[in-house]
DNA sequence: TCTATATAAGATTAAAAGTGTCCTATTTAA
DNA sequence: TTAAATAGGACACTTTTAATCTTATATAGA
């Protein structure tokens, strides 16, 4: 598991939507120039994110996406597994004839092990936490949320 | 980092080499055709292994290889960087203008930390430790050693 | 010394994954 | 009704991975 340009992506799209906080909206242009993230290769990866309910994503005129958790309820896991699928280290060269049993390999345990720690690390840090340590993005000052403007429904 | 193709391969070759014991000679073809490798495919990936000093390649009628190091000294982390190299998680999107300073970056700590986390698994286990747990392959028992025959110099 | 055996090393090919791009809908605010 | 914004599918390009093929080289043994 190498994450993926489309994974750093995602992971800072939501960081992005965290910095303006819950609920609060913010135009797919926006986030791209700020990242400098290809705007329809961003759409792709919003749609990935939408579709694990992480945010929703507003059509037409003044639309973006709105965060729809809590920042503090997000984890780096949840992000990069919505893009690139369940974390696994190895395939153990599946269908193999040689290693169909890899619940009962001793080379397969280690991979278990390191994958389930590997998970664990992503899975203890939230977006309220990156948003807190000091960090290469400068994000503007989130815009008070006003609800009849935003639209939500 | 995903354990490739190649590195699964290596893995089980050293294994095979390490069962047989240190300075025991191993043809390709065996090696090959036990585990179902392309013979070619694992010339290259022994070519890697012979290059970090973990075996020597015998060229010529009666070749093949033979594990340099003690099974207990060599470990997976070492087998595997061999082949894929240093293992990396994330790429931080190099050289873009937002994440140059990469080194001050909440999320890059956190990849950070988890590469640090699954080398250090890795670099826990060893060939002895993944030999005496029981596992999914049945390796013939060592031949003895004849130093005069295996032609060592 | 000759021959069969075995690997070396480099070039090439094939397949898969990743990274976008483009075009035609569709939705929504005003 | 129109302009702004995203959706969604098809397509293209690039990189990585996984092999394969060919010619060269080394070695054991007759």
């Amino acid at each position: 598991m190498k994450l993926t340009r489309a994974g750093e992506y995602a992971v800072r799209c939501v960081l992005y939507l965290a910095s303006q906080g819950q609920g609060a909206l913010v135009s797919r242009r926006l986030i791209a120039d700020y990242f400098d993230i290809p705007a329809s290769f961003l759409a792709k990866i919003a749609q990935q994110l939408a579709k694990v309910g992480l945010i929703d994503i507003r059509q037409g005129a003044k639309g973006g996406y709105v965060l729809l958790k809590n920042p503090a309820d997000i984890t780096m896991l949840e992000v990069v597994e919505a893009i690139i699928g369940e974390i696994a280290l190895n395939d153990c060269v599946t269908s193999s004839d040689t290693c169909r049993n890899s619940n009962n390999c001793a080379v397969n345990r280690v991979w278990t092990k390191a994958r389930n720690q590997l998970r664990a690390t992503l899975a203890e840090v939230t977006f309220i936490d990156l948003l807190h340590e000091k960090s290469c993005f400068i994000f503007p000052q989130p815009q008070q949320i006003d609800i009849s403007k935003a639209g939500n429904r």
